[in-house]
Parts: structure tokens; sequence; C-alpha cells
DNA sequence: AACAGCTTTCGAAACGTTATGATGTCAACC
DNA sequence: GGTTGACATCATAACGTTTCGAAAGCTGTT
């Protein structure tokens, strides 16, 4: 018949005739226990399959062992990238994941920030929707904050992101080195510390050429292949379309090669298509997609190590200074980006 | 300076003039607190921003609200889209989920059940890798679980999964209609019910009507772009080629697709390719991919619901009888299956 | 006046751990 | 032979909730 409740350290304790006190100093591995005793307590655990409940401890030491994981959209792959160098890195320092996912819903992310501080995680890593919505909360004593992929705006915090202005001015450089003049640049929700930064790396290129984006060239999507196709049917019916389409997520760029097919539009040869994070089907697509690849699972692990570490060993809340972690990114040349078509 | 611990209910019955009960009593909305009474706690509550320490809650009643996650391999988009099911339900009756991703060792699938049996979560999801290893575990007194995607060899157990053998009956069938009569099969693990239960459909519909699947043409992937890149090459240039190449998991089919561009073969008037599960690119990879379209989302869904019903409300481990829900997929089909060619 | 039956509030005992200080044992030292 | 210290074990008090039964304050009935 089956327990309708686990056994306990005292169960464990009456078995193998000792104290509780003894139980626990085991299972912890004190290292105080004599080795005789410690074998007749292994064994009563083994013989019960013994497992320490978690919420006592937690109550008893403050700690629970949990980091939570909040990221804006978890459909994207780049999140689901970032989440598998969390969890790796998580569990490798015995710690579990408590991952959710605000659906790009500000409320939604406020709601769940407040059931990872009710659950008492130690620790969580948050990849914000709304940057401004989260700052308010933050000041509370609630447990430390690791920003990822997004720095909340002017707020001093750690935070794991990739070089965002750098990766694409090296992406619009190259493109101009093919000849490209006329650029768009599809970019996500200007309210992003990432979008802003990408955007400003693309002017800083286009200007040191003595180029422009054109207003009508710089268009925002929410990072969905609709809305690439959207925008690029747009963009390239347009009476003076763009040669170069720089697109700063990887699945509106679908919609934009989408938007190519179905015009019969070629590319590269007649627009160039770039983008922003790296995909497996990137080589796979035709024509094969040139990226911007971010070291996403290694923003995931680096955002874990520099949270454990301002959690620190014990409860006192360590105030070490607030890091800033910069991670850079490479190009990936492919096959849609090409030489500008003599017109 | 910040606290270094939150408030509890003792800070704000004191806050409140009440007792810690009349507190517990309203955060908990019995109803059996005075109105004036209530509105005072509140305003404590909110003045001191106070949550309830879901841990030593869960120590009290023996409930954790939280749920976990199992999946073999978070990097692949069907468990996403179903995590994104089982978080919306969870969220939606006041769980949390705790994902857990084995990465396909089953080493770790079994530390991570162990872990989540230590965090006392009131519910498992499990898409195991090894249904095997699991199942000795399965007996010991632990909260139940809803097996998901694949159902544990022969075990009673609840289950969400696919009708994997009619969605492949019917996709060969569609084939078949086709024309084609060398069809190859690219399936996975075939230690797994889904593997198992996808190629009998297979069978079954090849041997109604006469044909067979050749030896050579049921190959067996780990369901990465790498492999169905591998497998592709090897099936395309052997003596007697497929027709049309059936694979059982959608990254496998880009390998397929890559395998096929760099042979210059064209698809689908020489080799028709079709793939189980459905995809965002599998409308924009060229040409467009036919597949077998799980309604994956809905499997989370599902499964939690499931899942919370065996829960039930109170701690008595209500023993319903094992229940196993088959969903239904779509075909969807699109450019990469065509009329075998004559040849 | 005494009591019964409500309703509202409270006190105290769990829940399963860990940590601290106390107790007991034994060997070694003067 | 007592004192010291080292070591191994234990009893007990937290940790922050929920829950149960008791207490207190009413209203209405006999």
């Amino acid at each position: 018949m089956a327990k309708q409740t686990s056994y306990t350290m005292r169960d464990v304790a009456r078995l193998a005739g000792v104290s509780i006190s003894t139980v626990s100093a085991v299972v912890n591995n004190k290292g105080i226990v004599g080795p005789e005793l410690t074998a007749v307590v292994q064994k009563a655990i083994a013989a019960m399959h013994f497992s320490p409940h978690a919420g006592a401890r937690g109550l008893r030491t403050g700690r629970t062992h949990m980091l939570g994981l909040v990221v804006q959209d978890i459909t994207n792959p780049f999140f689901v990238e970032a989440l598998r160098g969390v969890e790796d890195q998580a569990i490798e320092h015995g710690y579990e994941v408590l991952v959710c996912n605000s659906n790009d819903q500000s409320d939604l992310e406020l709601r769940h920030l407040d059931a990872l501080h009710t659950k008492r995680v130690d620790g969580i890593l948050l990849a914000p929707t709304d940057s401004y919505a989260v700052r308010e909360t933050l000041g509370r004593d609630r447990a430390p904050i690791v920003f990822i992929d997004c720095i909340p705006m002017k707020a001093k915090v750690n935070c794991v992101v990739t070089d965002n202005f750098d990766a694409c001015y090296n992406g619009v450089r190259y493109l101009i080195e093919l000849g490209h003049q006329r650029i768009a640049v599809i970019c996500g929700r200007l309210t992003h510390s990432t979008s802003i930064d990408r955007v400003e790396g693309c002017r800083k290129a286009v200007q040191e050429s003595n180029l422009v984006i054109r207003e009508e060239h710089l268009r925002q999507g929410d990072s969905h292949i609709e809305s690439g196709y959207r925008i690029g049917h747009s963009l390239l019916q347009s009476s003076d379309p763009p040669t170069a389409i720089f697109t700063l997520n990887n699945r509106m760029a679908l919609g934009i090669l989408r938007a190519l097919t179905e015009l019969k539009i070629p590319c590269p040869s007649r627009v160039s298509v770039m983008s922003f994070d790296d995909a497996d089907w990137a080589e796979v697509v035709s024509p094969s997609l040139t990226t911007i690849a971010q070291p996403t699972y290694e923003m995931g692990t680096a955002a874990v190590d520099l949270l454990l570490r301002s959690i620190g060993p014990g409860p006192e809340q360590s105030e070490l200074k607030p890091q800033q972690i910069l991670l850079k990114s490479t190009l990936r040349i492919r096959g849609s980006t090409g030489p500008v078509s003599k017109s």
C-alpha cells in the first residue's frame, strides 16, 4: 500500500537507533559522525528511500537552492538556449530552476516575480519584458537579480548581455563593404536597451561612411515571423527599396525570406538579408542565412555564475558592486548576403 | 538599509495589533474575519510588502504548489511548445513549474526526479528519456506522474500522447497515394513507445498496399539535424534510393533538406520529404515542408489537467484509475511532397 | 439569571529540518 | 587520580506557517 507521506528523519533515526541530529549530520556529510554509526544510518536511509524535505530545510536555513528564470518569450529559441546554459550551470551547483514565461506581458512578469519571491528563490535571472515596471520592485528586500539580454534603463544592476552595439556596428560595416548604401533595419521594441544599442551600432557604422538609415527604412517588429513577413513586404514593394535588410531577430528574418520568395525577388543578388541570432536552420534555409551569433548558452552560464556569486555562501546579502558582463558575438557569413547589384 | 530577511506574519500581526492566526485567516481569505479587522490587516500586509513563505506553508500543508516537468531535450521545439502549454495551464491553477532538462541522459533524468521529490513537488510531468529506468522509482510513495509524448512500456500509468500509429498510417497512405513505393523511414530510438508506434503505423499502411519498408530504408536517428543529414546522404546515394523520405522528427528533416541541396537532388520532383512535427520554419524553408502536426500545446495543457485531477484537492492520494489520453494530429501538406517521378 | 448557540478572535501545537550548547566517554597528561 | 581536551552523540529551540480547539463577546430563549 502506498504511504501517504514520505519518511522523515525521525523515522530514520528510530530505525537506526540514533538521534535525529545524528541523522541530520550524516545526511549533510558533516563528517563528525563515527564511521560505523554513519554506515548504520546510511543503511537506514537507503532502506526507507529517505529524502530530506527541502521545504523544511529551507525554512530552517533560509536557502531554497532554487533559482528563478523569467523570460519574455520561451517560444524564442534564443531564450531556450540561454535556459539550457542556466539550467546546466545551476544543477552543476546544486540548484534547481523555476522557469517562468512572461509571454511579453508586463503584468504576468510581475506576477511571476511575486510568485518567485513567495517561493523564496535564492536568486532571479530576468530577461525583462518591461524594465520600467520591474525596477519598482527591485529595491525591496528580495532575492538578488541578474538581468540577461537587456540592461534595465540606467539602473546599476548585475547583468549579462551581448555587446549589441559592437555586433551591429561590425555587421553593418560588413554590409557597407559589400557596397550596400540603402540598408533597412528591422528592430524590436525600442523600450529595450537591447534594441536601442543595436540600432545605435548600425547608425554609427552608417554615419562613418557618410550614409544614413532612412526614416522609412527603420522599422519596428515584434520578433515573430509574421511581423517580419509584413514589414518585408512593405519594405520590398516601396518605391525605393533597400538593397540590404538587417533583421535584429532571426524569426523576423524567416518572414523576410518568405516575402522574398513570394515576390520572386532573388536573394542575395537583388537584396541581401542579415539577421541577429543564429539558429540551427540558418544553414539549411535557402539561401542560407548570414547571422550574428550570440554566445547564448554562455550568457546563461555566465549569468548563473554572477548570480551565485552575489548570493554568496551564507545568508548575508553580500554587497558586491554590480557587474555588467559584455559578451562578444560573431558574424557568420552565409549565402543570404552578397555584393550589391549594379542597377 | 536592505533588510536581511522578509517580514513574517508575526510582524504583520504586531503592526496590525492582532494575532497571527487572524493574519493567516486574512491571507487565506477564509472569510471568517470581520470586515474592519480584515481591512486593518490588509493595510499592514500592503505596508510591509508581506508575502507568505511558501516553504513554511508547504511544510504545514503538505502542498508546495509546484509541478515538475522533466523533458528529454529542451532544445527540441516540440518540448518547448509543450512546456508553454504546461506553464500556462499551471499558473492558471496557481502552480509553478520546475523545469528539468535531462538532455537525453537517463542518469540525469533520475537525478532530476530525485531532486523533484526532495522539493516535494505536488506532481510530475515526464517525457522520459529512458522509461525503463524511470519505472523503478515509480512505485515509491512519490508525487503522481503524468507521462507525456511517450508511454512507458506496458505500465499502467497516466499519460497524454499523440495517436502516433494513426498519424503515421495516414501520412504514409498519403505518400502511397502519390505513387511512392520505395519509402524510407527515419525513426528515433526504438526503446520509445513513440517511435515504435510510429513505425508500426507506417508498416500497416505499407502492408495494406502490399508493399514493404526495406530493411535498408528503415534508419534510426537521434533527432538532431546532423543525424538527418548523415542518414540523408547515405540514403540518397545508395544504389536504389527511396522516392520518399519520412522523418519522424522535424530537425532531422532539416538535415535531409541540406543533403538534398548539396547533392542537387530536386525535391519533390525526385524525392519527396515528409516529417513529423510542425515548426514555424516549415512554411518558409524551401521547399516548404509537409508535416504531421501534433497538438503540442494542448498536450501540455491536457497533461496538467490530468495531473491536477490525480493530485486531488487534499493530501489524500486519490486512486483514480490511470488514464491514457490520445490526441489527434493533422497532416499539413506543403511543397516537399509530390507525385512520384516517372523514371 | 442561567444557558444555549452563534460569530469572531486567539493560543498553541504541529510540520521536518538545522544549529547550538550540553552531556558523556575516553585517552593523555601532569 | 584528578584535570584537560578532543571527540562523538544527543536534546532542544528555532524557522514561518496552518489548524484545531478554547475563549470571549454577543443575541435570544427558557
